[in-house]
DNA sequence: TTGTAAGCGTTATCAT
DNA sequence: ATGATAACGCTTACAA
């Protein structure tokens, strides 16, 4: 060890003992009153407060840590920072984990399934519990996260698994509802607009979309991946299927798709309608504005955190939250009209 | 303490005894070869390592800070999350810090100052230093947070004191770029949408354009905030100082600006000029495509990762990044035309 | 209600 | 090159 401060003022910050020592009182009651538990005498308490307060004495919350087994460190690991649905979940996760005295590391897979895991298990070193945003993650690999005998919470994945908890959107709902107003409108070919294949989310969707087959409607697929830039790649390939509305797998993608048509003089919706998912604050502001799907990820992430912390205060694992989702009507979407030549 | 496991085999998490004697060698062998310290004979380092994957021993990096008094966390603190300027910058010191073996704890002060210190103060009990993007603090905030007696970067704003490192964009003469450009098309009459007013780039940039006045450019200003909603919400305002052109402080609010003009019929950029600033990924599929200053975030991020690296390694702080900006000319810029009669 | 002291799992100093 | 062992700063049985 390095030879540092030994007790009182001498340099470097004080410590527990340097409280105790000036408060006459034992380490344990000083501990005792900062960690607010009951038990200690009004008359030490103020004594042990004044003395912090004139050292300038605080906990060491990594020696807290190692001494108590917890960190009031929470992990949360998302696919993609960059993707608006799950800066949303995070920053709501900081709000409502912070207020709870909770510090949140953060940790970005970038879609790969192998620093999922790698990641995970980092995150599940220094942390309380693990939110996992968008796992595509193998069951497999799951339950070696959830070895390291930590809660994990998965956020957007329905998880047959009794020993995680999972917070989920109703995209089959919310989808249905959604297509059922192109068919409404007259659609009778959509296409739908792939986004990364493991996603449960994705998988929900199409399977939703799917479904409209049986009742006749004609369903084109084009994989895509789940940014603007995907989305405006594969406009020709869009136009190739002849359909007259695109249902994209997110907003992102459904943006970039609508600027490539517009670049090639195809109007949306006059010529094509399209439709998004999760309403990110640009979707209200483009033009046209953007029909989507609504699901309140400040809501899911709450749902998250509580589900966390009651975990974290030993609550049984396996619960299920499913988050409401809901259209979003605008302007993308409209009745299909005598489509030009697009050459 | 709760009495657990007792060496060898039984039930919890293996630790450094553990793996020592099974291996027949001290704890300090252990340490040095997980430490990757050289000076462990390969004859012992190969046994060390065969006994930890037999028991699946890793160490407990509590354990480890506390003896060390390194966590490998940084902390890096952002006054939005859900700007995408700051989750750029996030995102990219995830990856660098990430590569480098650091873990990151984030942290959103939502723009308000007392959660800044608060957060700050936080983060530096567990990170080994702290990176602070758009900082509004005080200096003495900032010498309060250094106080802490660890490195500090600062990220987004000129800092005087010698004792912070800080990496910044160069607002200054970008902005006078994208106004000369206004003034080359023949605009006479610019509105300024300020942002945050404690930001330093708004300061900057307000700075660049000012200046114009002397060489009789008139300049008006509306006050606004950093999102979307908040440019929308400002145009009456703004078409009342009957401009020609408008710069906003960034792409968000420019963005949201573009979409009320629109709504009113004010046709973008024939009846009127607007720019943005920061070049999110959006900007470049609008229709028009926004006219706007590129500025690389993961360049400041990376830049900023550098810095906090450096002085982890013990280098003296007070080093400045400057981070090049360039107008990126698109379509919501042009010159004026006669305006119609705006009602 | 308060105190004593044995951990928590490492690192790092000092011998050897 | 290796080992013994005292920190690191706190929590928490257990005793008083």
């Amino acid at each position: 060890m390095r030879g540092q401060r030994r007790d009182g003022v001498e340099g470097g910050r004080p410590t527990i003992r340097d409280v105790a020592g000036r408060a006459k009182v034992s380490v344990a009651t000083v501990s005792r009153v900062f960690a607010g538990s009951a038990g200690v005498s009004a008359e030490l308490t103020r004594r042990v407060l004044d003395t912090a307060a004139q050292l300038g004495y605080t906990p060491h919350v990594v020696a807290r840590s190692l001494a108590s087994g917890r960190s009031h460190i929470i992990g949360i690991l998302v696919p993609n920072l960059a993707n608006p649905h799950f800066y949303a979940l995070i920053k709501q996760v900081l709000h409502d984990a912070g207020r709870d005295g909770f510090q949140v590391l953060v940790a970005d897979s970038d879609e790969s399934l192998p620093a999922e895991r790698e990641l995970g298990i980092s995150l599940l070193q220094r942390a309380d519990g693990l939110i996992m945003c968008g796992p595509r993650c193998t069951p497999g690999v799951l339950r070696e996260l959830l070895g390291q005998g930590r809660p994990v919470v998965v956020v957007d994945r329905k998880i047959d698994d009794p020993v995680v908890s999972s917070v989920v959107m109703d995209a089959h709902g919310a989808m249905r509802a959604l297509v059922q107003h192109l068919v409404d409108l007259g659609h009778e070919h959509v296409t739908y607009l792939h986004g990364p294949a493991r996603s449960w989310q994705e998988q929900e969707r199409w399977r939703a979309l799917r479904g409209f087959r049986r009742r006749g409607l004609q369903v084109s697929e084009v994989a895509t991946g789940a940014t603007v830039e995907d989305g405006h790649r594969v406009a020709d390939e869009v136009i190739g299927t002849g359909c007259t509305a695109v249902v994209a797998h997110n907003d992102l993608s459904a943006i970039g798709l609508m600027a490539a048509l517009n670049e090639r003089g195809v109007r949306v919706p006059e010529n094509m309608s399209v439709t998004g998912y999760d309403d990110i604050p640009f979707g209200r502001y483009m033009s046209p504005s953007l029909t989507t799907v609504r699901t309140s990820q400040e809501e899911a992430a709450s749902a998250a955190w509580l589900a966390m912390r009651g975990l974290l205060e030993g609550h049984r694992a396996g619960s299920r939250t499913v988050i409401a989702s809901e259209p979003v009507l605008r302007r993308s979407t409209a009745a299909p009209r005598i489509t030009a030549d697009l050459g």
